[in-house]
DNA sequence: GACACGATCTGAAACGATTCAGACGCCCTG
DNA sequence: CAGGGCGTCTGAATCGTTTCAGATCGTGTC
């Protein structure tokens, strides 16, 4: 009355697979519950410390390294790690200096709670355009996270419905807010754009200067139509203009022109960056100053692009601020260094408030929006006008 | 005769708890396998266009979002992720712009196969030491991911244990090669890092600089011992030097040592900096140039530190390069801006090739070393010693 | 001596998916 | 008309844990 035979997986004393060690190997072993080595790592207080000695002891000589982690998480229900969603090739978040700021602060407040940073690349290859998308849909749908920061995402794009869709805690970091439906429980988390953006305006205004050349960050997604050949890059047109879709350009940019439109004789020349890097700036700058030579400052979207703008004028001779004016935007820690006037926000802080926000819903909280402020630092890089 | 009444679970009608819709839950609602439903999302080939469509349909009705990534991966062995592991507080990591570089570079190469970065906290909290190192461990030991990639880990460290205990694939980056048993199968990535440094102080002595100042990385984890109160921090006493435990910094100082034990007259003072920061740097130069006014030349071991030196020339009102050379090493992009001296390393480059180690070890490959050239730049802030 | 109790340990049911070896028709070919 | 092959779909086993509700046993109390 044998029973039937046991599947030869013990008979075969591993032919040619060293098959992975698990906790019911130990178990076997020490002829103990698996229930039991499973406490030896979670629960020490649940059983005798001499069995778990042994349980442990063996576990090191079989060459088993405790639980399996996807195991653990999946019946546990907890990944233990937070998914970071940033709209471009992970290889520019890390170039961009605000970026950078900003993770480290996320990383400061997750670290506490022991969770673990994932990065979701983004491809956004200018390549396979379509593709692109549907792989990165993807790779959110993927992630074995317990929660999402959107880092700065198009507005309506399949990207933030993607992450919506998993029904997992979001914030949404620099995002409109008023996302209805879309942002349906997320936090946010967002710096007052517009007041820095007006404020930096105001500020070169009053200097005196009228003609103000801006160097925007992208408007959204780059256009997948042709680009109407003739114009030189970065020139906004009325199309590209409808295609806005970041919150935090479209917020400055409104602001810029808001400003100027009080002033009498006061003009604005937008061109916009494809790219955040000081060589597309540099690139910009002097197309723009080239073609309208009465500009005398610069509002640029970013520090990133700001340097860029610097290095511009120092190719064309242009004595800064004497000639031209730049301001900048985000303050990074190194344009201080730089003398760079630029719009402080706090970014670090910002990293920190979004990941205390995401351990809050995680938590059972409740969401919650938080607008962070701005302020001018004004530096060499900016005065007057020149009195010609 | 009935058999033992199924689990309530199916009766109730969901009292309270919404429970998650599962894969399971589309394939009873549309009577079909789960199996189906599984393929109608991994496999579309493996079922007709018509139920495909009418599963994601009910899927999406359901507020279905595809299945579980992490019993998906649990399933399929495979994370879907790799793990970095730091050797300082992330916030440091993204603080440190050839750190950023190098996960810029690590992020491009594993983009392409969908693998994401799992960053590893790793606090070294100043207080609660023993502690820390603990949860630390813990932390590698449940991470979910494919393998590791390790940037610069304390020689001997426990940490660096728990990663090889794991039995995952292992990229070692700027670390040691010959560490036995305890690299078994691990790849390494690393530069020259001899070779600048041994290239940037033979420049230096080639200038004529004889009393060159040393701005070192850390020697190792901070000492637990209560440091030798009296002396000024940063000063490097010889049980400091026994605790020399990071490759990188210790094949650096060594070449420094080495180039000017061949030269009459010559001699380092060295001074360790706890953090990688301007700040710290700006305080030990300060230091070291007050206590050794005869220094002509400023070695940096990064130019994160050599930012740091040049502040304090300034503050010192120290001409550069005439009364003080500064050389800094890994040459990031500002430092070009900046006019900075330094060694270069392919930081970036190193990141890239780091990912496809890995993804070849992934993939079944053999574990290889590889060593990039370092070169130094000459630029504006060095020069040959003042005639005075 | 009965009883409650705490300390240890165990069995078995999840967790939510993937996969492999078919089963079932159906059309095509010789 | 038999048989092969293909396109669809299914059952059941499995991935490696954790957890919950007990079982067991020695002890202290009344």
């Amino acid at each position: 009355m044998a029973p039937a035979s046991p599947p030869p997986s013990q008979a075969t004393p591993a032919p040619g697979l060293p098959r992975r060690v698990t906790l019911k190997d130990i178990a076997r072993t020490l002829k103990v519950s698996p229930a039991t080595v499973s406490n030896a790592y979670n629960r020490p207080d649940q059983l005798s410390p001499g069995l778990r000695a042994r349980i442990l002891d063996t576990a090191r000589s079989l060459g088993y390294s405790g639980p399996d982690p996807l195991a653990s998480s999946l019946r546990r229900g907890r990944a233990g790690a937070v998914g970071v969603v940033y709209d471009a090739t992970l290889s520019y978040a890390f170039a961009d200096p605000a970026a950078s700021l900003f993770l480290g602060g996320l990383a400061r407040a997750l670290e506490e709670q022991s969770l673990a940073l994932l990065l979701i690349p983004n491809p956004n290859s200018p390549s396979l355009q379509g593709l692109a998308e549907a792989t990165d849909i993807r790779r959110v749908q993927s992630a074995s996270v317990d929660g999402f920061v959107v880092y700065s995402a198009s507005e309506g794009g399949e990207l933030l419905r993607a992450v919506m869709g998993r029904g997992l805690p979001v914030v949404l970091v620099d995002q409109a807010q008023a996302n209805g439906a879309a942002s349906g429980g997320a936090a946010h988390i967002g710096i007052d754009d517009a007041g820095g953006a007006r404020e930096a305006a105001r500020y070169l205004l009053g200097l005196g200067h009228r003609n103000l050349g801006v160097l925007s960050l992208e408007f959204g997604p780059p256009d997948r139509a042709a680009p109407p050949s003739g114009q030189p890059r970065g020139t906004v047109t009325v199309t590209r203009e409808a295609q806005m879709s970041y919150h935090t350009t479209s917020e400055r940019l409104r602001a810029y022109r808001q400003a100027i439109a009080g002033v009498e004789g006061a003009a604005l020349h937008v061109m916009e960056a494809q790219d955040n890097t000081p060589q597309e700036a540099e690139t910009l700058a002097l197309e723009l100053l080239r073609s309208q030579p009465d500009i005398t400052a610069l509002l640029c979207m970013s520090d990133v692009l700001a340097q860029g703008a610097l290095s511009a004028a120092r190719t064309l001779r242009l004595e800064v601020p004497a000639q031209l004016s730049v301001v900048g935007y985000d303050d990074v820690p190194s344009s201080a260094a730089l003398g760079l006037s630029s719009v402080h926000q706090p970014t670090a802080q910002k990293g920190e408030l979004a990941g205390r926000a995401l351990l809050e819903l995680l938590t059972g909280g409740v969401a919650r929006a938080l607008t962070l402020p701005t302020r001018l630092m004004v530096r060499g890089s900016s005065g007057p006008v020149r009195g010609t």
